[in-house]
DNA sequence: ATGACCAATTGA
DNA sequence: CAATTGGTCATG
């Protein structure tokens, strides 16, 4: 017999209603699971996905399903036990994983997919990217027989990541899903992919197309007339026909977090698809991020690293430098970097690299500059009494000595990334000063000489690469939770778009870790030593964090129902609401994820009860 | 959320 | 005693 009912989640914007509806099957409807309907639910209509199909009903009464949307079921069942997956990983809701995983429908691009034919179409398959790594040759030969496999890798000097991702791709036999972290890179991938697979094997899926373009892409992939898709955070959801190979490239970028609840992070998503779908997930990166790092030391991913050395000629500061250069001490741009600057406009473009635009306010140690931390590991701000305050657990009498240096005292500083590039493009009369930045991006420049003035993540391309690279604000750091994490990321970033033998000047002093770590080109090494700092101040991802914002009785209400092993930092007052971090051991994130949905849905049974917003391992707990 | 329903509260 | 308001409950 026929299955006759529906199970379907409904789209409204209350929690407890995230569970499972009967709905009957009207005779003639092609409703299958994955289909997207029109339900009649309590009085109104709603859309709803149907998650499971019965021949009989859990209650009485069931009301039949209004309409079908679409004649295609575009929840795949490999999609909605990800969705599922998602929204319990980050205590969020169906919907809220659903509406981003798949695109709304659009007619006229369902009618022109539907009827259009399947093609294939395969080039010749380059090579040479992958000799240069240490396991790199064996990862594509794994890739090829379609062993599953798990491998983060991090790039080797003056390598272009394009050039690995192609060739990975050219040698997967099945589905292949290349996430990218924006349209630049999307752009490059697809131009290079495009000769190798086919134009018409491939896909684009990104957050910035038109609806009606996008569900094109979207129907493409799905019916597997494409076969690789390349797209940016939210393709992480795309369902690539016979998907058995994802490649993530620089998942330390933060476009990779969604910016709505249940702010999911493509990584960790990538990380669950691998393991429900059973296919091989390939991350780089022009570093190591410490999670990645940390499914190394679990066992869970192979590390690949390259097999060369670098040639760059990487300075930091030394303390001979202090001497007879009072601008070393300060804010301004040392002599050293001057001279690289210089060194580099006699051959080509010098790119100089800013953290970021405007100015940061941080609470640093008087005696070293090292910012200074709550022993939480909370950052720490100074409120307009004078007294210092830690912004996580809402301590007033923080701090102690510096951990770097010792000393006890403290100052407010102010971080100005760009008048100081200013600076120096002035002291080099004649010479073009560019300005790349994410909002205003340059994404390529020529070889002629010229100052480059770059934010992190904007780096521009030049054929051969920079003559010179010039890292400023490098010992300023941030109050984000990936601080050192991010800079050295940046120095890496940078150093990847040098040419070799050229020269890298950062303003951090030769004896950081960061610095060491690039002098070596060893990411992995310095990823490791952050690794073991997070599991020693208990944060992700050695535990599991979660930020919970709203109403101080709903915070109470839902902190208070979870029983798995846990510590509570707060709440602080943020804004006109308040905020705890609630921090939970790894073994115990699965029931502390589950438990923190489940009392967010009780408490939203609640007559009265405020929303309230979870944050579970955000890369950084905002202010 | 939103409407249904029951109960305690208030007004003539 | 009816109208009003406030809280609980179910929604298929």
């Amino acid at each position: 017999m026929n299955p006759s009912i529906a199970r379907v989640r409904i789209d409204v914007p209350v929690r407890h209603l995230d569970r499972d509806f009967d709905y009957l099957i009207p005779e003639g409807m092609d409703v299958r699971v994955g289909s997207r309907v029109r339900v009649r639910f309590s009085g109104r209509l709603v859309d709803a996905y149907v998650v499971d199909v019965a021949t009989e009903a859990e209650v009485e009464r069931v009301s039949p399903i209004q309409r079908c949307v679409g004649g295609i079921p575009t929840l795949t069942p490999a999609t909605l036990a990800l969705v599922q997956a998602v929204a319990e990983r980050y205590a969020g809701t169906f919907w809220d994983v659903a509406r981003t995983a798949v695109p709304p429908r659009h007619a006229t691009a369902e009618r022109a997919v539907v009827t259009a034919p399947a093609s294939t179409g395969t080039g010749t398959a380059p090579t040479g990217a992958w000799p240069r790594y240490s396991g790199g040759p064996e990862l594509l030969t794994t890739i090829a027989s379609r062993t599953v496999t798990r491998a983060v890798w991090s790039s080797a000097p003056g390598t272009d990541f394009v050039n690995e991702v192609v060739e990975l791709v050219a040698a997967n036999p099945g589905g292949t899903l290349v996430l990218v972290p924006d349209m630049r890179d999307v752009r490059r991938v697809t131009a290079s992919l495009a000769p190798v697979v086919g134009a018409e094997a491939l896909s684009t899926l990104v957050n910035e197309m038109g609806p009606q373009r996008r569900y094109r892409e979207f129907l493409r992939t799905l019916l597997g007339s494409a076969r690789v898709c390349v797209g940016n955070r939210s393709a992480a959801f795309a369902p690539v026909a016979d998907l058995s190979l994802i490649i993530l490239w620089d998942d330390a970028d933060d476009t990779y977090c969604e910016p709505r609840a249940p702010y999911w992070d493509t990584r960790e998503v990538c990380a669950l698809r691998s393991h429900l779908a059973d296919c091989s997930l390939v991350v780089g990166g022009p570093a190591r991020s410490v999670v990645t790092q940390a499914w190394v030391e679990r066992g869970w991913a192979t590390s690949i690293v390259a097999a060369e050395r670098s040639t760059l000629r990487v300075r930091g500061l030394r303390p001979e430098d202090a001497a007879g250069d009072e601008a070393a001490a300060s804010a301004r741009i040392p002599r050293r970097a001057w001279e690289a600057a210089k060194e580099g406009l006699a051959h080509g473009p010098v790119l100089v690299s800013v953290a970021r635009r405007g100015y940061i306010p941080a609470l640093v140690c008087q005696g070293c500059g090292t910012p200074v931390q709550c022993s939480c590991g909370g950052p720490l701000r100074m409120a307009s009494s004078g007294a210092v305050e830690c912004r996580w657990c809402g301590s007033t009498a923080p701090a102690g000595a510096c951990r770097v240096c010792g000393d006890t005292r403290i100052r407010a500083t102010s971080i100005g990334a760009e008048r100081t590039a200013e600076e120096l493009g002035r002291a080099f009369p004649g010479v073009p000063v560019t300005f790349s930045q994410a909002d205003h991006m340059v994404e390529r420049v020529t070889d002629r000489p010229a100052i480059v003035v770059a934010t992190a993540g904007a780096e521009p391309i030049v054929d051969g690469g920079f003559a010179a690279a010039v890292i400023l604000d490098a010992g300023s750091r941030s109050v984000r939770l990936t601080q050192a994490e991010d800079a050295v990321h940046r120095w890496f970033s940078v150093s990847l778009r040098v040419r070799a033998e050229a020269p890298v000047f950062v303003t951090a002093p030769e004896s950081d870790a960061g610095v060491q770590a690039l002098l070596r080109w060893d990411a992995p090494w310095f990823a490791s030593r952050e690794l073991a700092e997070r599991e020693s101040a208990r944060l992700p991802p050695a535990t599991r964090l979660a930020a919970i914002s709203g109403a101080r009785a709903d915070i109470d209400a839902v902190v208070s129902a979870i029983t798995c092993t846990h510590i509570v930092l707060g709440p602080v007052e943020v804004g006109d609401a308040w905020r705890v971090i609630v921090i939970a051991p790894r073994a115990e994130g699965t029931a502390f994820t589950h438990q923190l949905r489940h009392a967010a849905m009780t408490r939203s049974a609640h007559r009265g009860a405020g929303a309230i917003a979870i944050h579970v391992d955000p890369r950084d707990i905002d202010e």
